[in-house]
DNA sequence: TAAGATCTGCCTATCAGTAGGTAGGCTGCA
DNA sequence: TGCAGCCTACCTACTGATAGGCAGATCTTA
C-alpha cells in the first residue's frame, strides 16, 4: 500500500492534469494543497515523471479493475457496453474532467518516456477489455474485426470527451453517443 | 498579410504544439528555430496569448478553407464526408501530428481565455459545415439530427486520432474509420 | 529493558535553468 | 526622416531538483 499522503499527492496531480495537461501541475502546486513543502513531494516521488508515471498506472488500473470481468456471462454484452460508456460520462460529467490517458495522448510526444509508456497501457487495456466484451457477440467474426469495433468504441468516447469539453457544453457528449 | 517572418512563427508554433500542447513551445524554443532572439518573436506577438489564439484562428480558418462549400451541388454528401475525413487523416499521416484543436481542446481548462475561445471556434466551425452538409441527405428529419451527426462524425475523428497517436500506430485511424 | 541505530516524513535553504515579458538601442530601407 | 525589425541586456517569477538537517517512531541487540 501508499502512504496516504502519496495517494493525496496522485490525487491532486490527477485533477491538475485532467484539468490542463501534464505542464498543467507542478510540485508547488501539488505542495500547496497538501499543505507541505514541495521538496516534501519529491520524497514521495522523486522526479516528475516518476509522479506522471506512477498517476496514469493507478488510473489505468482503477478504470479497467471498476469495468469488470468482460467474460462475465451473468451479464449481457449490452450492459457490458453500456457500463464501458457510463464510466467515460461519469468522468466527464460528474468529475467535470477530461479522461487523464486522453489529455495525455493527446500532448503524448511532448511527454517523458515512462508517462507515455503508461498512457499508451491505459489504451491497450481498454481494447483487449472490449475486444474479449465482443467476443460474446457472434456478428464479429474475427479477432481483427473485435479489435476494429473495439478501437472505435474508445474513439468515439473519447472523442466526445473532448468535443464536449472543448465546446464547453456537457450535453454534446450525450448527442454524440446517441447519434444514428 | 502578416509579415513572412511571423507566418514562420506560427508555423513552428503550430508544429510544436500539436506535438506536446500548449505547454510545449516557448519563445525561446521558436526564437531558435527561426534564427532570432526571444526578444524579436514578442515584436511579432507581444503575448504568449496572443500568439496561441492567432495559431489557433490560422488553423481553423485554413482548415474550413480547405474544405470547400458543404452546400456544393457538384459534389455527392459522401464526396465532402469522404474529404472530411481525409483533411484529419492528412494531418494525422501526412503531418505526424495531432489536431492543434484537439490537443488545445484536451487542455481547454488551462489555457488563456483567447486561445480556449479560438479553439471552441474550430468545433463550432466544424459541426456547422458538417451540418450543412447533412441538409442534402433527407435521412436527417431535423436540425437536431444533422447536428448530433455532425458532432459524431467530429468526435469519431478526433478520438481516432488522438489514440492512433497515443497507441503509437496509426493504422488505428483506419481501422476506426472502418469498423462496422 | 535500556541504548543505540535506522527509518519516515518533513523541513530550510539553495541550485541552475527556463518561463514570459520589457526597456531601450542599432541598422537598413523607403 | 521615420519606422520596421531585430538586437542586447535585463527582470521577475517559477521550474524541477538536491543537500543537509531534525523530530519522532520503530527496530535491533547487548
Amino acid at each position: 500500500m501508499r502512504p496516504q499522503k502519496a495517494e493525496q499527492i496522485l490525487d491532486i496531480a490527477e485533477r491538475m492534469t485532467r484539468a490542463g495537461g501534464y505542464g498543467g501541475f507542478s510540485f508547488r502546486d501539488i505542495a500547496n494543497e497538501v499543505g507541505i513543502k514541495s521538496a516534501s513531494v519529491h520524497y514521495h516521488f522523486p522526479t516528475k515523471e516518476d509522479l506522471g508515471a506512477a498517476m496514469a498506472e493507478r488510473y489505468t488500473d482503477r478504470f479497467v479493475e471498476s469495468l469488470g470481468d468482460p467474460r462475465d456471462e451473468n451479464r449481457t454484452t449490452q450492459d457490458k457496453l453500456d457500463a464501458y460508456a457510463a464510466a467515460f460520462r461519469h468522468a466527464l460529467v460528474e468529475d467535470d474532467l477530461m479522461c487523464l490517458c486522453g489529455v495525455l495522448g493527446a500532448e503524448i510526444s511532448g511527454l517523458p518516456e515512462r508517462v507515455a509508456q503508461e498512457a499508451q497501457r491505459f489504451f491497450d487495456r481498454n481494447r483487449d477489455w472490449l475486444a474479449a466484451v465482443y467476443e460474446a457477440d457472434p456478428s464479429f467474426a474475427s479477432d481483427e474485426a473485435r479489435e476494429a469495433a473495439a478501437l472505435a468504441m474508445i474513439a468515439k468516447l473519447e472523442g466526445a470527451m473532448l468535443v464536449a469539453r472543448a465546446m464547453d457544453d456537457k450535453t454534446v457528449f450525450d448527442r454524440v453517443m446517441s447519434a444514428k
